[in-house]
DNA sequence: TATGAATGAGAGTTCATTCAT
DNA sequence: CATGAATGAACTCTCATTCAT
């Protein structure tokens, strides 16, 4: 009831050890995944994620003993398979001239945000690790200057640097521009920033 | 057809009738960006909003009746500053090439946005009115699409129109990535951001 | 709803400003003593106090802003009385023996803690700052000794001091034993500690 | 007359009845002996325990069926060793004078709360049965009254049974007096108890 | 029996908003 | 208009206890 517990709050979210309770994990974080994306991570309540896994409201609290560590999980699991993406990306357009790499992940990495429509909405909220953030940016960006540099001609290890970052915000603006703008506008303006992208690296 | 009362609470934020709640409402606005941009605008309250305003909760109410009310009423406050500074912008401009139009527009926009936090914590809150978002960024890219036609050679107006919704996400970019990475990153992103704003438009 | 807000927690109650408060606070913490002294401070709730308080909820954490705070304030309160209640004492047993003090001291302290059941519940409550637990006892124990230095032959100093610790556990021992023990025990119990305290003090 | 299922909940806790569970159950008290020592009776948590104890909560459930009959398991378990101690006491003490006697009670009662700081965390909980807590003092009482009456030259049995509440909560105001105050404080204290019990009994 | 997932009532706390003075 | 007390729905989180495997 009252007590400074040893147990330290920066616990991580309980694994479960029985396949029942796998399926359990997975079911919460698709709800959550739903409930972060329709109403954002502030507006967002457990209960209503715990209610669309059609789990009670401890089960949810068995597995993610807090609200900002389910979204951090949620967010680590979508950081994942956005990794494994970017990386069989890597291995498909190695070698093609660097416009067309861009090109190419701008599609795929605008898919993946509009199929993932929670990442965006945990990427953006206010009380994430200032640290972890800064990591998980590093890596995006690593990645995409990994890209850069694979294509040929090869981008300057500098420069692929710094257009990462370009880049990475780029995509982030395409995504916004998806769920904000009306339907016309958002066909041009997604073949303008694939036209600007293959200007910038011609 | 006569009385239709003002008890909507759709209705706008009261004017103040006297010289004293003219201060008021300036102390409450500025307050108000104050915590939103500190806060967010899920997290700031009410109470906080008064009491840095050195006002009391009714008093606060009594001008805005509601929390969503007092952020629209200051999104249209910056709103309007904004529009001012483009317009200022257009005719220092006018005449000169789309890049260096472009350029300047990045500089002083980042300006704004640096100067008014509370603006981009505003613009993306979630019960934001879709029909008045949509009007804000027409009218918002109207005045960007107007400066590329008024530049010298022109900018057709197709093309003027896509153009403006790339660089009104890239200006939002550059101005997220002020606050999340580290200064090094940043300098050389912005950098970078300018250099493909110029290769778009030449 | 997320936030670390600048206001730290450690917030005293907050004081009413008007009348209707001050009638308010008082009630509030009636109800209080009389639902911490019934329940104990871990099984009492907030949502019981506010009801015997005839107020809401809401009302209650307007000027306790947590459950220890009501606590603190309710203990302070206590303090306050009986304090007071010894003072007076000091005045009105001066320049007696010893032993007819202590037996003095017996009575109107354990008056007092009958009359305020709610002064062990809380002076016991385990997440008491343990700084400011020193500090009450000390304060008490010097009263005691005051009375001591006091009496006529005067305790010598250093002996008050020691004996303050004994009478004041003594007291507390009084008590326990009035709510646990039927009757007849008790009343026999009682006159041997003040026997108890008259052969130490002679 | 002949079934009576012992479904009950005021049943007494499962016997073991393999070498195994008796270890387990060995286990369980032990735990429930820390946790209850180290945060009170109400912050005690079931599942902190059987973690503690290196068991499941159900493994806990199924010796212990409730909270309240794991506190009285453990409350009646350290009853016994306590009585046994006492026992021992009086085969030792015999025929020597009162004073002596006390001051011997006073050590070894001191060290075994010492000892076991889970007694005074049971003994004090609001829930226990008003019969049996009555019954328990009745019977500790009981026990020093014979050290009294056992004494050379012995206390007259009226004024041993008096005698013996005054001393049971002495001991117990020690033992508090040994977690609250400061070394230096608690010292002086102890002796004055001591030169107390001994002025009393002279 | 042992395990650990499941349950849900209930506790503390917050905050937009209303209302009496 | 100003003030600050009042309200209560809603939220996050806890924990004793039950149940399926």
């Amino acid at each position: 009831m009252s007590s400074q517990t040893s147990s330290e709050k920066t616990m991580t979210a309980k694994a479960p050890r029985l396949e029942r309770g796998r399926a359990r994990v997975a079911a919460l974080l698709a709800a959550g995944a739903a409930v972060f994306a329709e109403k954002g991570y502030d507006a967002a309540t457990m209960t209503e994620v715990a209610a669309k896994a059609g789990a009670s409201i401890g089960s949810l609290y068995q597995f993610f003993p807090t609200k900002p560590l389910l979204a951090e999980a949620l967010h680590l699991d979508l950081l994942e398979k956005l990794t494994a993406l970017l990386d069989l990306l890597g291995r498909d357009v190695a070698g093609r001239p660097a416009a067309a790499v861009m090109d190419e992940l701008f599609a795929r990495f605008g898919e993946f945000l509009e199929a993932n429509p929670a990442f965006s909405a945990l990427a953006d909220r206010r009380d994430i690790d200032k640290e972890r953030k800064k990591q998980t940016r590093a890596q995006l960006r690593g990645l995409i200057a990994a890209l850069l540099t694979g294509a040929e001609p090869p981008v300057p290890s500098a420069r692929a640097e710094a257009a990462s970052v370009v880049v990475l915000h780029l995509i982030r603006a395409a995504t916004m521009l998806k769920e904000s703008d009306e339907a016309p506008v958002r066909g041009a303006a997604l073949a303008e920033m694939r036209r600007m992208l293959a200007a910038y690296f011609a």
